[in-house]
DNA sequence: CTAAAAAACTAATAAGTGTTAGTTTTGAAA
DNA sequence: TTTCAAAACTAACACTTATTAGTTTTTTAG
């Protein structure tokens, strides 16, 4: 008869979820069984009923405590007294420090919240949309501050948001690169993407629209795509 | 007693695989069942044993579709004659076609591979694995070439594909904007971010390790982080 | 119209799911 | 050492899973 051993500061549930998170990840929430969780304890299924409610419950706590911290992260960002630029940038390094330390369930909370039940997926969502259009708000004033490219706010966002949840093919994949240069080159990638060229550097690609906010529409290449693969 | 009815050009099998991958998309592989598919196409369970093997071989056929698209496309801009950054371009605006035109089933084969047999799990991670590094090799080239900045190839694949992942998130919540302008700014963002600034530009950011192929591993503002959240 | 093939159906199987009930073991306080 | 609650156990339930077998219906070909 195992026992579940709980190391200091962390109560039982915790052990729970952390061994619980590495399997979510790894094989996917719906993939993942109680009897799954149980046995890299050692324990037998129905003994975790002791400490948790139900499977949905380990997800739930995951998922809203992310949201939480990245929510509170970005609140101090708003109100600090910065440029724009150096806004995103903090943003930016918080999210990469959290997918590299936090890995797990940083991960989960991307990409396996669709399996909340539905009381908890509306809030959910609601607060991850809350926070992009925050993101979003912050890019756009550094727009309007000549700090940041006329890009679209909203694609600005959802670019850099999914670019640093890639960094779980890092994790995932040896780990190619030490942690500090990967932080240091995706935030350079990232930030010279979307930091405003001084006028000397006017190039092509910008010859109009500057001042609308959004990029210029144009031509597109398009490519033949898809299984019917036709040439348009 | 309905009946599958494939539209031109299409096996009833092309319309199981298409029906079933909508699913797959919105509420994961492991967590669709062949009666679901079943029900959207109006027809009983067992009834799609006459048209398919399992359910694992239409996760298979989709998975490396997309991998035989991506590849074949990869060597057509391998060898053409251009610039690397123009190469890179090409494949970037090719994963955003792609993943605006087959998004379910690019999706797919981006976060439901791993639900593959692992007969065909070695096969498909060693094709990933061999995509990525073709595409490192060109963004390498194009630093020796002066074209890109001396970043990490490595982290800026990985930067690039995921970006471009996040396109999923458009299709999700509403297309908020239009699919050209969606890519025009996408690829201006990843673009000005590997691109190598003229010798005009230099700024603070790269006081040195020009010729490194890997940026300055900078101070890093190391942020508290996790549910232990000390400061160090 | 008839015969054969294709594709639907119903019924059932064996395995796996989250979870509950009831019982026994464990570890700490008295 | 006794007492008592916390936490483990076993057994079981009610469903759901992918899939097979066997049968009936539908479509196609001659």
């Amino acid at each position: 008869m195992a026992k579940i051993i709980p190391g200091k500061n962390s109560t039982k549930k915790d052990v729970i979820t952390r061994k619980a998170s590495a399997l979510f990840r790894k094989k996917g929430f719906t993939a993942t069984s109680m009897r799954d969780i149980a046995e890299v304890i050692g324990v037998e299924a129905p003994s975790l009923y002791n400490h948790i409610e139900s499977k949905y419950e380990i997800l739930k706590d995951i998922c809203f405590r992310i949201a939480r911290l990245f929510t509170s992260h970005l609140r101090e960002v708003e109100l600090s007294n910065e440029s724009f630029l150096s806004k995103i940038e903090r943003i930016i390094r918080f999210h990469i420090s959290m997918m590299i330390e936090e890995f797990e369930v940083v991960y989960i909370s991307d990409h396996e919240w669709k399996h909340l039940p539905e009381s908890f997926l509306t809030d959910f969502k609601n607060q991850r949309r809350n926070y992009r259009s925050r993101l979003a708000a912050l890019l756009q004033k550094g727009i309007d501050n000549n700090e940041i490219n006329p890009i679209n706010p909203y694609v600005a966002v959802l670019t850099i948001l999914s670019a640093i949840g890639g960094i779980e093919s890092w994790h995932r994949s040896g780990k190619k690169i030490d942690s500090e240069s990967l932080e240091e080159n995706m935030v350079h990638i990232l930030i010279e993407g979307l930091k405003s060229q001084p006028l000397t550097m006017m190039h092509t690609r910008r010859e109009n629209s500057l001042t609308s906010g959004n990029v210029i529409k144009s031509k597109i290449i398009k490519l033949p795509v898809g299984k019917t693969g036709s040439k348009k």
